[in-house]
This record gives structure tokens, C-alpha cells and sequence, in this order.
DNA sequence: CCATTGATACGATTTTGTTCGTAAGCAATT
DNA sequence: AATTGCTTACGAACAAAATCGTATCAATGG
């Protein structure tokens, strides 16, 4: 079945990060990650994340008071999607540009690029 | 000097994409090729332009009746804070993740493959 | 039983980006 | 001189996203 085609904005992507690396969590939680780095009111983040739900981004869990919100769609799955997005719209299709770009700018530690190689000579043999 | 912090909404990216490709182009020339995948007005496609030169994101030489425009940012300026950004928000900071997922689901052809295992064992080098 | 605290709901406003209609200028052609 | 065609300028409408204020409800502690 065919990924679903959603694209998150910018702030719910913010939201999904968290949601992503805690598993689950409520709207004050969210709310207190992102205040880290960001000042919004509270209502602001709650508001967000009422409306990712709408949309089907996140489920929660209303049993109670506070609800319990998690991700609905995958990390794996959005990356991909915006990966090939930028791929696209930036390096003209190809992968290669943009891998060289991000190594050129961010270069990975040794055992990282031993990884990356073996990646590499695994897709050679195909 | 610091890169400038400028990022290029959506429909900037594909005006900026044409530029990059041709050098310099007029609006018009610019409306055409968006239309190949795309249909706004023409008065559309001026206005961002317009726009994109109040920001300074754009150059322009209006000495003669049509104007034509040339980009005010590099290619590989955008490509870093975008890829870089995108590295941060999601992929934890972790080029190597970004790498893997673009190998993975976009994999190159032999001769791009060669080439960035040359630069793998440059860095290797280092 | 009431006040306080912390939660959701929701409408309204603000901000940002996109789209387009219309006016006006200029040049070439009739 | 008028018409036609292509240009820029610009305001305004529209759409999408983000922000916030206020109402309301439930649980808790005095």
C-alpha cells in the first residue's frame, strides 16, 4: 500500500520529533521539549497538535483527562518522503549530489564511513 | 563572513532552480519553463520575482524595458542550509542517516557510486 | 462547598505565502 | 494616430499556518 502522502509544516515537524523520540507524551511535555528553543504559549502548542490530529498525523489517547498523544506516521517514512523531496527539487534528481553535499559539509567519524562503504559495496553488486 | 540566513520558500525554490540552471533569465523566460509542470498567470510568476528582489534574493538589471534577473544566492549556499537543516530536524544531527536513507531509496548508477567512494576515502584519509 | 490548578476546546486574529486582476508604459505595426 | 502586444507595478483577494485569549470542565485541597 502506497505511503501516504502527507507533509508535515514545519512546526508539526517540530511536535513529531518529540513524539517520535519519547514514544508517546502529553501536550505539556511536547510543549516543555519546545520551549527549549522556541517560546510559544501553550495554547499555541496544544492548538498544533489538535489539529495534527485532525489530519491524521498523530493519534491520542482521550481515556482520560490528559490526553496521550503519539506519531501516526513513521520517522523512516517521513524522511524518505522529504528526502526525495530535496533530492528533486534541489540536486535535480540526484542522490549522489546530494550525499556529497551532506559528507562535504558534515563528515561522518571513521567507523561511520566503514558503514556508509559497506552501504555502498552491497548496492555495487546489484 | 556568515552565510546569510535565508531561506526561500517553496515557489522560490523553483524560480531560483531556473535561474540556477540558465544564469540569467527574464520573467518570462522563468514563467515558461515553470510551465511545463506548473500553471499560474504570468503576473503570478512576476510578482514572486518582484518579491524575491525586495528580499535580495534575486539581482536584477532593469536598464532596459525587460528586466532580467539572476540569483542573489548560490546554489551550494542553499543546498548546505537546507541539507543541513534538514539533517538537524531530522535526522538527529547524523549525516550519516541522511546518507543511508538517500543511498537506500535512490540508489546511483556505477559511475556515481565510484565517485562518491572516492570521496569516502578522502575523509578516510583525514 | 468553594477556590485553585491544570487540562481541553474553539473562535478570532495575525502573519506569511500565493494568486490574480487591472492599470499604465513603451515599441512596433498598421 | 490608433491598435496590438508585451512589459512592469501594485493592490487586493485568498489560502494556509501559527498564535493567542477566553470559556469551560474536572480533580484536588482547604
Amino acid at each position: 500500500m502506497a505511503a501516504k502522502n502527507i507533509k508535515p509544516t514545519e512546526s508539526e515537524l517540530e511536535i513529531l520529533r518529540v513524539l517520535w523520540d519519547k514514544g508517546t507524551a502529553t501536550v505539556r511535555e511536547v510543549h516543555e521539549v519546545l520551549g527549549e528553543y522556541k517560546d510559544a504559549g501553550y495554547t499555541t502548542t496544544l492548538k498544533l497538535m489538535q489539529i495534527m490530529f485532525e489530519k491524521g498525523i498523530v493519534k491520542r489517547d482521550d481515556s482520560s483527562k490528559t490526553h496521550i498523544y503519539r506519531a501516526n506516521i513513521s520517522r523512516e517514512n517521513t524522511q524518505q518522503q522529504l528526502v526525495g523531496k530535496m533530492i528533486n527539487s534541489l540536486f535535480g534528481g540526484s542522490s549522489t549530489q546530494l550525499v556529497m553535499q551532506a559528507l562535504g559539509n558534515h563528515a561522518p567519524n571513521k567507523a561511520e564511513l566503514e558503514e556508509i562503504q559497506k552501504l555502498l559495496d552491497n548496492l555495487k553488486k546489484q
